[in-house]
DNA sequence: ACCTGAACACCGTTCAAGT
DNA sequence: ACCTGAACACCGTTCAAGT
C-alpha cells in the first residue's frame, strides 16, 4: 500500500505534515495563485517530482490545506450560532485565499458536513427547532463563504496595484468587511 | 490607441465579440479548468498569440465575461427582490462555474455593485428602509454566490467521478439544490 | 522507503516579422 | 490593422533509476 494520498484521517506521516505546513506558509506569502508545486518542491529542498510520492496530487494537496484549515476552528461544546460563524470566518481569513481554497477543494469529494453539523448544533443550543437550525446552517455556510470570497478577491485586487473602475475609487456600493459581516449575519439570525 | 483591452463599456469590437463567444462555448463545454488561451485560439482557427492583439490577458477575458453574464440578467423595472436574486441565480448557472468566474473577476477590478443596486432598489420597492435594504442586498449577493459556487464544484465532482466520501454517498447533510435556495431567500427576506 | 533526473505534454504571454 | 512563427519562462505529473 503506497501513502501516496493525504488520507483524511491518517495524514500525520510527519513528511505529509512538512508539506502541509510549507504549503501554508507559501501560500500566505504569495497566495494560491503564485503557488506552484515546483515552488513548494524548491522550498522544501527537492526535486518536484519528490513530492508525488508523498501526496497524490495538487488538488488533494489543497483540499488537505482545507480540511487541516477547518479542523482548527477552536471547538467551544457550549459555542453559539453567533459563535461557529465568527470562528468560521476568522479561520478562513487566516489563510490568504482561505475561502477560494475550502471551497474549490469541494469539487474533490471534500464536504462541509462536519462543519454544518456545527452550526446546527450550535442552532439547536440557541433553541431553534431542527428544520429552521438546518436552513439556518446552511444560509449562514453559504453566507460566509461568498462573503469571505469576495473579500479575499479585493484584497488581492489592492495588492496587485490598480483597480480599473473610476479615478475615485470611493463609490464601491458593496463591501466585504467586518460590520457588513456582523450586519449579515444578524439579519440572517433574526437579530 | 491600441484596442487591446476588453474595455468595459465598448467591447464590441465584433472580434472582441467572437472571441467572447467562443470563450463562453468552451467553458461551457469543459468547464473553466479546462479552458487555456491556447485552446481558444485553437478553436478560433488562430495562433495564440493573436488573442493578445485583441485582448490584454487571461484575466481580463473572464472579467468581460462576467460582465456579459451580469449584464444579461433580464430587467423587468417591477422586480422584487425574490425576483432578482432568483435571476441573479439562474443567471450565474446558466455558464459552467459562472460563479467562480464572476467572484474571480473581482480580483481585475470587476465590481458587483451595480448589481448591488438592483437590489437595494428592489428592496425598496418591496418595502424596506434604505439601510434594510442594503444589507439585505449585500447579504443576498454574498448568500447567492456562496451557494452557486458550491453547487458548481459538487456538479464538477461528479462530472469528474468518485466521491471519495464513504461508499454509502446519501450522507451529504449539507447541500446547494433549488429547494435550499428558496429555504435561504425566505429566511434572509424574513419570509 | 524515499529521492533524483529527465522527460512529456502542456500553460500564458511577448514580439519581431510578415501581409 | 491583424496575424504568424517562434520563442521565453513557466506549469503538473510520471517514472525509470538510484540509494
Amino acid at each position: 500500500m503506497s501513502s501516496a494520498q493525504v488520507s483524511p484521517s491518517v495524514a500525520g506521516s510527519e513528511s505529509v505534515t512538512r508539506i502541509l505546513d510549507e504549503a501554508v506558509e507559501l501560500i500566505n506569502a504569495h497566495g494560491l495563485a503564485g503557488f506552484s508545486m515546483r515552488a513548494l518542491a524548491k522550498a522544501l529542498g527537492q526535486q518536484p517530482g519528490a513530492l508525488y510520492w508523498h501526496i497524490r496530487d495538487k488538488q488533494t494537496l489543497l483540499a488537505a490545506v482545507a480540511q487541516r484549515l477547518l479542523a482548527s476552528i477552536p471547538h467551544d461544546p457550549e459555542e453559539s450560532l453567533l459563535d461557529v460563524v465568527t470562528a468560521f470566518r476568522v479561520q478562513l481569513r487566516e489563510l490568504t485565499d482561505g475561502a477560494e481554497i475550502v471551497l474549490s477543494s469541494i469539487a474533490m469529494g471534500f464536504n462541509l458536513d462536519q462543519l454544518h453539523a456545527r452550526f446546527v448544533a450550535a442552532a439547536e443550543r440557541d433553541g431553534r427547532e431542527l428544520n429552521e437550525a438546518r436552513t439556518l446552517a446552511t444560509t449562514l455556510v453559504h453566507h460566509c463563504l461568498g462573503h469571505v470570497m469576495h473579500e479575499q478577491q479585493c484584497a488581492q485586487t489592492r495588492r496587485l496595484g490598480l483597480h480599473q473602475g473610476a479615478g475615485d475609487s470611493a463609490s464601491v456600493a458593496i463591501t466585504a468587511d467586518d460590520e457588513t459581516f456582523q450586519q449579515s449575519v444578524r439579519l440572517i439570525c433574526g437579530t
